[in-house]
DNA sequence: AAGTTATATATGGTCTAGCGCATATGTAAT
DNA sequence: ATTACATATGCGCTAGACCATATATAACTT
């Protein structure tokens, strides 16, 4: 029986799964969504605070989020709480990374990741 | 007059630069036509011969990298040549550079920009 | 040299995916 | 039960992906 490699127990990467990751990231709306979840775990009415954006937007997107594997989520009652995917692979794990230092430095996108931590520290100390 | 400053000549970037350069990344076709061009200089059809796919396909997908400022091409008789554009902010340069590093360890990628880089030497050696 | 063939690249036309809006469903509090 | 709040889903519309076709440029032929 094959034993696993302890440093590389991961599949290799299809050029599918880097189409899946960047399509991700292609629309300005889910950009910034994946930059407040940098910031932590948010429910879906935290998301539509910061950005001001329509809830349905946020929502679709989110659902869209999830089918690529990008984000999870836990349903809590009426809340529904979104974060970041764990990195299945390599590239998952890389590009989030980029993605991070890429978020970095753009101003609209700094503020709004603040604004997420407020919300997302506020949660922790307090669950709704 | 303002002075610039030699260390950020550099605009300030937005989301939307971020969202174009993403949906640049969003094909699969087009990651491909990216990693090829990441090997060097090659003309519209050996990018065909190199990913064995259609023609008009190719040319689509050129144009549409050309619009979202990816590409740059070269018009020399009857050949288009087309190369990576030089990256014209922090981001730009950024996501690039995580790109490359994102393809290579795709065994389909690795293997294609192996056959562009024949033919970008081979065009470098002796132009068509 | 003009016409013809061949080669390289680009452009219409159709059809699907996905974005935004209005609305619907689910869940808890009063 | 009813109201209020949080989230999700049907619906029209636009962007973009693929196919067949068209244009452009060069080589060839007589």
């Amino acid at each position: 029986m094959a034993r696993r490699l302890p440093t590389l127990p991961e599949p290799p990467v299809a050029i599918s799964d880097l189409d899946t990751l960047f399509k991700g990231f292609a629309d300005p709306t889910r950009i910034r969504i994946l930059n407040v979840l940098a910031a932590g775990e948010l429910c879906v009415c935290d998301v539509v605070d910061v950005l001001r954006l329509p809830q349905p937007t946020v929502s679709r997107h989110l659902a869209y989020l999830r089918r690529m594997g990008l984000v999870e989520n836990t349903r809590e009652g009426k809340f529904a709480h979104y974060r970041l995917a764990d990195a299945e692979n390599a590239v998952h794990r890389h590009l989030i990374d980029c993605a991070r230092s890429c978020f970095v430095g753009v101003p609209a996108l700094d503020r709004e990741r603040r604004q997420a931590d407020k919300r997302a520290v506020a949660r922790a100390l307090e669950p709704c």
